[in-house]
RNA sequence: GGGCGCGUAGCUCAAUGGUAGAGCAGUGGCCUUUUAAGCCAUUGGUUAAGGGUUCGAGCCCCUUCGCGCUCACCA
């Protein structure tokens, strides 16, 4: 560890301390309470004996986030899970020796444990005068500096730790300095809380299937690939849970959802990263209108119980999660959108035209799939910010969805747009074997000439499946743009803890 | 992968091709109710890395690395 002059001042502390006989990293704490709970016991207690002090035994732990010393008298403000509270150290109560060896050897960043009587300052703030204290755990690295103050409930922040790389990099320092980030990771847990609630009251089990897979699917996407030594087998990082949930509904477990990873080995983007949570659930006995409302209850209630109101800030403008959300159908958008009716256009040559046309220049190579999805990319998703659910796609980009009974080149299927960012992808689930097999053929006919996107045939799925599936509605929603919309993150980096960045290189 | 931009002290940022600076943090001093504490003094730099042009490079050129934005890719 190579320590910069900061640092190097830090461990002269340590080296002092333990010269004087004490721990600066001692193994065990007395904290016995929160800081939130010492807050709490104080004001109770004010009511029945205003101007009074409180002289619980109260041991509160915490670090230390700012100092302010004067000659004889020191305030700090120390900072838990709970909260925050500020210490007074007077010569009076501690002595000349313990007051020197605070300014001497404490500093923003260390943990302590302090105990004493609870108070209000001067200034009317609730602070703990401190009998004796103890440090709990010495820092060497200084916490960027950052300064918070709170005028009429808002947080000004007059100097900040900003810089996005570091941040990522040491997300620890981040969370540390900004409780706004502390935040939207309580928020994303209290999302998935929520989902979760909200699919077990409607019957759904929670399950977990495999990441390791022998073979990959569900999506389009390319996998991550890697070996298992002592079976000598080459396996795949789920790309989808999508094929292993529809086996459970061929179990008989008519109802389930996994809330889970999934790796592609693709691009890198603001709403991209290479893991990612998916909500994935699999329902008998409905179909893709069905799921459109259930998707309209889910996500609404979790904005609800984590917001507490439907109404969101997102990009400066408000979305109304509310139900219902708008429907448009697939063919009707892009034909109000920009004048192609895909139905004119039966093959990709033609359409490939008429997009040409219209002065795009969209990749030849291209299926007619693929060039609607094109489309859909230009004209529809960036203006969908209400939410909004773009239904009935072309039957070639959706190998797993039923074909509609009235028009088999179309297939019950949907995504859910907020934002101008796809949220969610549904369908009406392809229960029959054989359309099914047949469907795996052409999409690895598809992509015969080019290995990376070949949708390889999984027998085991077809098998289950050939032992009988219930009709079912599926459904797949990325959790981190939901967490993204909910706090008003444009940056899919700002919801994960830990997004993947490159490797910094060694010297 | 392409284009554009950025990388300077622990943090946030300055600096026409001409001695690398400020605020905060740190260190020393004064101060017993402060809270962005204040006042005085002061330490701190391989200017992302490597190469080139130049009398002289943080600045201009080339290469590499990383980050951001954007395009492409992404059922």
């Amino acid at each position: 560890m190579e320590l910069n002059e900061l640092e190097k001042i830090r461990v002269e502390k340590i080296n002092a301390m333990r010269a004087a006989g004490i721990e600066p990293y001692p193994t065990r704490s007395e904290v016995n309470t929160t800081i939130q709970q010492a807050i709490e016991a104080f004001s109770q207690f004010e009511n029945s004996h205003p101007d009074e002090s409180l002289s619980d035994h109260f041991i509160l732990g915490g670090r230390i986030r700012s100092i302010r010393t004067m000659g004889k008298l020191a305030f700090a403000h120390i900072e838990d899970g709970s909260g925050r509270i500020q210490l007074m150290l007077r010569l009076n109560e501690l002595g000349q020796d313990n007051l020197d060896q605070f300014k001497n050897w404490f500093d923003i960043g260390d943990f302590i444990q302090a105990e004493g009587s609870l108070t209000r300052s001067r200034t009317g703030e609730v602070t703990l005068l401190v009998s004796a204290f103890k440090m709990l755990a010495k820092a060497i690295s200084p916490l960027p500096a950052a300064k918070d103050e709170e005028v009429d409930g808002q947080i000004i922040r007059h100097a900040t730790f900003s810089d996005p790389e570091t941040r990522f990099r040491q997300r620890y320092a981040d969370l540390a300095i900004n409780e706004d980030v502390r935040e939207i990771f309580r928020k994303r847990t209290a999302v998935v809380r929520s989902l979760q609630r909200f699919m077990d009251s409607h019957g759904f089990l929670e399950v977990e299937t495999p990441i390791l897979q022998p073979i990959y699917g569900g999506a389009a996407a390319q996998p991550f690939t890697t070996h298992h030594n002592q079976l000598k087998q080459e396996l795949f990082l789920r790309i989808s849970f999508e094929l292993y949930l529809k086996r459970l509904l061929v179990g008989g477990l008519d109802r389930v959802y996994e809330i889970g990873r999934d790796f592609r080995n693709e691009g890198v983007s603001f709403k991209h990263n290479p893991e990612f949570t998916q909500l994935e659930f699999y329902w008998a006995y409905a179909d893709y209108l069905k799921v459109m409302e259930l998707t309209e209850q889910m996500v609404s209630t979790a904005a609800q119980d984590v917001l507490h109101t439907q109404k969101v800030q997102f990009k400066g403008q408000e979305i109304d999660l509310t139900p219902p959300w708008k429907r448009v159908e697939l063919r009707q958008g892009i034909l109000d959108a920009c004048g192609i009716d895909i139905d004119q256009h039966p093959e990709a040559d033609t359409l490939f035209k008429a997009m040409a046309e219209k002065g795009l220049t969209p990749n030849p190579e291209a299926t007619r799939g693929k060039l609607i999805d094109a489309l859909i990319g230009d004209f529809l998703e960036p203006n969908f910010i209400q939410p909004t659910f773009l239904y009935d796609y072309p039957r070639d980009i959706s190998p797993l969805a039923k074909k509609k009974p009235e028009n088999p080149a179309v297939v019950e299927r949907f995504e859910g747009f907020i934002g101008g960012m796809e949220l969610c992808n549904s369908f009406t689930e392809l229960n029959d074997p054989l359309d099914q097999e047949k469907r795996f053929q052409e999409m690895g006919r598809a992509y015969s000439d080019n290995d990376d996107e070949q949708h390889p045939m999984d027998e085991d799925y077809l098998q289950a499946m050939s032992y009988g599936m219930p009709p079912n509605g599926g459904f797949g929603m990325g959790i981190d743009r939901l967490v993204m919309l909910l706090t008003n993150k444009t940056s899919i980096r700002e919801v994960i803890l830990f997004p993947h960045l490159r490797e910094r290189e060694e010297e």
